[in-house]
This record gives structure tokens, C-alpha cells and sequence, in this order.
RNA sequence: CGGGGUGUGGCGCAGUUGGCUAGCGUACUUGCAUGGGGUGCAAGUGGUCGGAAGUUCGAGUCUUCUCACCCCGACCA
């Protein structure tokens, strides 16, 4: 099943397309750009979903649902927004089929033309804020915080599995406040939930920030990120976090009455993450031997492979395995016990390696007769022998150690692979060497920002939070700057 | 959407200037042995060669069209 796998080394993006293949996280389906997500990817997934949407009902927030159609015409009411979408959205036009006239297949029933066409959603402010209208109409009223898990479509020219892909599933919080400085607070908010987040589940260090204007989201005031750097040195925007102003108060004419009497537009964010963030669990720490994952989003934390020569012993083997399995469960850790005899052991070991099981125990009549098991952990591939006294207290540490390590692992990458560039000859060695983050001043304008984008296909990833204020030159235009920006490449 | 590449049992591949009954590895099924790092031996099942049309006595092989996937561009909150 794992054989034939190519290393990052050689060739890493294919390392990742089969890894997520191979693995059984999600494949290729029949319609260009949208993927079957298969049990073991969802499992993940469902995870992830359980995760954030705990911190989000800690954050005060409330599920919802809006509908995957958009009419058209609310779609163009915002601007940007309609500028920044409309090239991938999927329309719908007609509500009926028929037979062919000519007896092969079905085709669209012209007779049953839509009024106004209906946009698949790409994303769902528009829709949300026509509701918003009727729901608001005095400061009472506010804040409404809102998230509703979603698929949405975006018809994007170029795919790859969970990175990319033109329906993915994603949350999207939406909420209205009555004051812009809450706004920008429940912006900010939130992204610090996906940092944490990502920190404490993904195990992945990730860098918070603000884009750019010409990374912002289409209608957005001011857009922030959480990026994360990947093996192979290029970034993954892994979350964002919008501060909308009255965009879109504006555009769909929300106004609430003030304490004072008044009648003022409603301030508002949106803030998002998606089955993308899969793609970053894969890359952040999988390695040449398959999937690595974080213990707190592993379906399955530990599995259990018995050895044995014979029925007999099997029977002896197992006994001690379930008891070992109940134990570890009643802990609240998942646990497998793989007892199928089509699969020798060896196998079994190469197999969930590959699918990334934080910890593999095997025990074997060796075992029963010194009390001991055999425990190897999936992201050092060391092996120990532990005694099976107080087992289960020594595995629930184990796992938080793993959890701990694969993102200790993951910062230390990230420090080693960012740097400072102060003009542009080391900005493009360092790039065409080891890509990874590259700190450089920037004159602060969109055009050079392009110009650098053209030249070396980087791009700036965020203007860190808190960035330290340093008096520079740009690495392009060598005009002033007063901080440095975070370059990379990305996906 | 432009340039390049690949489509042959589930998966990975071979198949010569068109030629006979389309082959190999792996997986699968069965049996026996084996069992602490992808187990060995033996037998067996499984393919309208991505799809359509054409050239030909004859097409996996040649021609045209088409579809899908991969890589590189363009595009990408």
C-alpha cells in the first residue's frame, strides 16, 4: 500500500499528493477539483471541527445555517467583494432537467430559466448580512456572533487535495458589533483562537499577522492571518480574521438605533479556516515514512499489535491487550487493537506508521512472561520496552510528550528556516537557497510589492503583530521603511 | 486557459517497424508452512488497453477528435 513513495526530498510535491492518497485521507472524485474526503481524512477533520467549535462557543459564539445560494444581485452590492469573487463562482440557471429530444440522455430544460440566477456560495457575507438587516435595529440587538459550518465552491483554475480544491468544507464566523473598536477586538480575538488553535492541536507554530492590502480579503478593512511555514520552506495561509468596517452595513443598509437615539451602520468581521488546514497537518510534520499526527487530532492514538505463533498463544496475547486497551480507555485515549491474522506483524508495523499512529505497542508471549510491551512512538521511531505496571498513566504521558515534541520539532524548523535579508542579493539567494521566512524591509506600497512578486514569485505572507519598529531601506526601491515584513513563498 | 507529460486487471508498470491466445510485479482467492519490522512455496480469479470515430485483411500500437490526471505558466479571501 506505502510502497513506492517517493521522499520529500525528491520530489516533495508528489511526496504529498500520494501521501494523502496513500494514506487514505481523501482522493480525486469524478468532478474536476472536488475530492472524496475519505473516513480517516474525515476523522481528522471531525476532530479539528470538535476543537474550534468548542472555542468558539467558549468565545460567546452561536452555530447557524444560510443557505448555499446566493442571488446574483446581492452578490454585486459590496464592490471589492464582488471584483474578488466573481471569477470563481459557479452559477446556477436552470431548475429542471429533460429527456433529449433525440432520445441520448437529459439535457437543461430551457423553459425552466431562473429568474435571477443564484451564485453558489464562495463565501457567505452577502447572504448573512441580508438577514443581519432584519435582525438588528437597535444597539440591543448587538452583537450578534455567528459561525456556521459550510461547504462552499470556488472554481479555482488549479487543484491539489485539501489545499486547493474547488468545494471545501471551512467554518465561517460572522459577527456585527456596534463599535468599531469591538469589531477589530472580536477580529483579533478569533485569530488568536486559530493561533491557539494550531499551537495546541495542529502542534504547528504558526506566525499572526496582517496582510497587505493586496492580500486582503474583497471587502475587507484590514485582513489578519495566521501563517505557517511548511517543509519545503513555502508558507500556507492557515486561517484569517476580517475586520469588515461597514462595508458591508453599508451595502446592505444595517443600521442600528444608538443608546443616544442615533441611527449608525453596524460594524462587522468574518473570520474563517477550512479543510485546507489538512493539507498543513500533512505537511508540517509528515515525514519519508508517511503521515506524522499530533496525538489530540489522531483517530487513533494508539494501536495494539499482538504477536504470536498460535491460536493458543493469540488467545494468552489478547487477554493481556484488552486489559491494556480498557485501561488506556478509560484514560479517554482511542485505542486500536489490531488482531487480524491476514497481516504479519511487520506489515502492520509499516502500515500504521505510514498512517501516522502516535504510539504502537506490541506484545508478544516474551512479553507476558516478563510483564513487559514493546512501545514505539511515530514521531521519533524509537522503540522502548515498558513494564505493564501503571501502563496506562505511562502512555497518556507519552502522548503529550509526541504532542509536545512534533511541535517543539516544528518551531525549531521555523526559526532555521527564517531570516533576515537586507538588500536585494541576499533577499534572492536566500530565496533561491532555502526559501522559508525572510524578514526584509518594504517601502510599503502595492507596486513594489507586485514588482517583488513578479521577480521572485514571493510574496509578503503578513506584517507581524506587535512587529518591532526598525528604521530600514527597501530591499526593491531602497525608499524608507520603518519595520520589517515577512517574504516567502506560499501556497 | 496556454506549453509539456501520462492514461493497459484494484495498485505500479512492460508491450519493438501494426501480426497470432495482451504480459510482469504487487494485491486478491485457496492450501500448507510461517509469525518480535512489509513471510515463503504452490495453484487460481481478474483486463471491451481512458472514451469516440477513422485507416487497415488485422489496431494496445497509426490518424483525428474528446475526457481525466500530473508538472510548468496564467489565476488564486
Amino acid at each position: 500500500m506505502a510502497k513506492n513513495f517517493p521522499t520529500r526530498e525528491e520530489n516533495y510535491s508528489q511526496w504529498y499528493n500520494d501521501l494523502v492518497i496513500k494514506a487514505g485521507l481523501a482522493e480525486n472524485s469524478a468532478v474536476r477539483g472536488c475530492m472524496v474526503i475519505k473516513p480517516y481524512g474525515f476523522a481528522i477533520w471531525e476532530k479539528m471541527q470538535a476543537a474550534l467549535d468548542k472555542m468558539f462557543k467558549e468565545t460567546g459564539h452561536q452555530n447557524a445555517y444560510f443557505p448555499i445560494f446566493i442571488p446574483k444581485s446581492f452578490f454585486s452590492k459590496e464592490a471589492s467583494h464582488v471584483e474578488g469573487f466573481a471569477k470563481e463562482c459557479a452559477v446556477v440557471t436552470h431548475y429542471r432537467l429533460k429527456n433529449s429530444p433525440d432520445g441520448k440522455g437529459i439535457i437543461v430544460d430551457e423553459t425552466a430559466k431562473l429568474e435571477e440566477e443564484l451564485i453558489v456560495r464562495p463565501t457567505s457575507e452577502t447572504i448573512i448580512w441580508d438577514s443581519y438587516r432584519n435582525w438588528i435595529q437597535s444597539y440591543r440587538d448587538l452583537p450578534i456572533l455567528i459561525n456556521q459550518w459550510a461547504n462552499v465552491v470556488r472554481w479555482e483554475m488549479r487543484t491539489r487535495l485539501f489545499l486547493r480544491t474547488a468545494e471545501f468544507l471551512w467554518q465561517e464566523g460572522h459577527t456585527a458589533h456596534a463599535t468599531e473598536k469591538e469589531a477589530i477586538i472580536e477580529a483579533e480575538k478569533m485569530l488568536d483562537v486559530y493561533a491557539t488553535f494550531a499551537e495546541n492541536w495542529l502542534a504547528l507554530p504558526v506566525l499572526k499577522g496582517t496582510k497587505t492590502q493586496n492580500e486582503r480579503f474583497a471587502g475587507a478593512l484590514e485582513t489578519y492571518c495566521i501563517e505557517a511555514l511548511m517543509q519545503d520552506g513555502k508558507s500556507l495561509q492557515a486561517g484569517t480574521s476580517h475586520f469588515l468596517g461597514q462595508n458591508f452595513a453599508k451595502a446592505f443598509d444595517v443600521k442600528f438605533a444608538t443608546k443616544e437615539g442615533g441611527m449608525e451602520y453596524v460594524w462587522a468581521t468574518s473570520w474563517g479556516v477550512s479543510t485546507r488546514l489538512m493539507g498543513a497537518l500533512v505537511m508540517a510534520h509528515s515525514d519519508d515514512k508517511g503521515l506524522v499526527l499530533p496525538p489530540k487530532l489522531a483517530p487513533i492514538q494508539v494501536v495494539i499489535i499482538p504477536i504470536y505463533k498460535n491460536a493458543e498463544q493469540l488467545q494468552i496475547v489478547t487477554e493481556s491487550a484488552l486489559k491494556i486497551k480498557v485501561a488506556l480507555e478509560n484514560k479517554g485515549i482511542s485505542v486500536k487493537y489490531d488482531d487480524d491474522d491476514n497481516q504479519k506483524p511487520g506489515w502492520k508495523f509499516n502500515e500504521y506508521e505510514f498512517k501516522g499512529i502516535p504510539v504502537r505497542i506490541a506484545i508478544g508471549p516474551r512479553d507476558i512472561e516478563q510483564g513487559t510491551i514493546e512501545v514505539a512512538r511515530r514521531d521519533t521511531l524509537e522503540k522502548f520496552t515498558y513494564h505493564q505496571i501503571d501502563i496506562d498513566n505511562k502512555i497518556e504521558h507519552l502522548l503529550l510528550q509526541i504532542q509536545d515534541n512534533i511541535y517543539t520539532k516544528a518551531l525549531a524548523f521555523r526559526e532555521e528556516q527564517t531570516r533576515n535579508a537586507d538588500n536585494w542579493e541576499e533577499f534572492t539567494t536566500l530565496l533561491n537557497e532555502k526559501a522559508g521566512f525572510i524578514y526584509a524591509h518594504w517601502d510599503g506600497t502595492p507596486e513594489t510589492e507586485e514588482k517583488i512578486k513578479e521577480l521572485t514569485k514571493a510574496t509578503i505572507r503578513c506584517i507581524p503583530l506587535n512587529n518591532k519598529l526598525e528604521e530600514g531601506k527597501c530591499i526593491l526601491t531602497g525608499n524608507p521603511s520603518k519595520q520589517r515584513v515577512v517574504f516567502a513563498r506560499a501556497y
